[in-house]
DNA sequence: TCGCCATGGTTACGGTTGCAACCAATTCGT
DNA sequence: ACGAATTGGTTGCAACCGTAACCATGGCGA
């Protein structure tokens, strides 16, 4: 019986560089905090009930920046074609999103938000925003101020290489 | 035509609350961020090829805690219990597991890391610490601190209700 | 100009997920 | 002490996802 398992009664402490304290270790808490977030805001858009998060993206994405590609979308949203490809087909037969033919080079869709699509992303840009202002208002201003320097710090040394 | 597009050439600006910056919204900067970094993890611990993510956090749980029922493991590493079953199930099947009956409660299991899966667990440990403490290493001493106290208080305000 | 690689986008497939329904064992109210 | 509600855990189903293969078009070198 050679396996370093403590006996019972024994404490593992978090210390104890053989033991992973999962509460603590980064990449969980970011997937939980992460995921109760999204949870979150998707309950404060009620129409992400009926949308993806890819649509969504793709609705954010057109809305921000008007006309573009499929492939435009995804390196502005993060998103792998596929995603992307799934999410405009869907958006175009809710009719919130329009395909036309690019004239210079026929692989290429223009996509646009119709009218209706439009409409749908003004109506959630305000939704949006009270919701990171409101979580974010339940923070001290020192914290949110910290929250920002760290997460761009990590942004940097997470996507870096 | 009623529509608040801007006409082409009329540039949407980000303090334009009419218009939202995915790229700095709090949601999806975090969902990218923790993407990345979960990628990331999931390639420097390469086992994890094999093992799906609900099958890692139930192996983690187990190593630190010794001897849980699937509830318990569920509570701590924020998963439902259908995936812990189907987690718990597929680890038993890698023998990296044991069920037993609990003698009090025969609704119970009680589910414990077989010798094999403990091996893994002391594995896999050091090379999720030292995953966490390259990353953090690339970081400055103050962004670092930075980091932690912003999440703290971002945790706090996004599960506090 | 012809052949080849690159690019934009879609689709087929297998694996993963969430939800709700379910079974069995336990607890609670009366 | 008994039926109802609760809890631990599993399963069926439909939706979703990533990967790779694919089709059509375009760019480029010889």
């Amino acid at each position: 019986m050679t396996t370093s398992v403590p006996p019972p009664g024994f404490p593992r402490n978090a210390t104890d560089r053989t033991i992973l304290a999962l509460e603590a270790f980064l990449p969980y808490r970011l997937t939980r905090l992460t995921d109760a977030i999204s949870r979150k805001f998707s309950q404060a858009y009620r129409a992400r009930l009926g949308l993806t998060r890819p649509e969504w993206r793709t609705l954010a994405t057109l809305g921000q920046f008007g006309t573009m590609t499929a492939t435009d979308i995804g390196a502005h949203s993060s998103m792998h074609k596929t995603k992307v490809s799934r999410a405009v087909a869907s958006l175009e037969e809710r009719r919130w999103l329009l395909r036309e033919p690019d004239a210079q080079d026929r692989r290429v869709e223009r996509l646009t938000l119709s009218r209706v699509g439009q409409k749908a992303y003004e109506d959630m840009v305000p939704v949006a925003h009270g919701f990171e202002t409101r979580l974010l208002a339940r923070m001290e201003p020192e914290e949110r101020a910290a929250l920002l320097t760290g997460l761009e710090a990590l942004e940097r040394a997470a996507l870096e290489d």
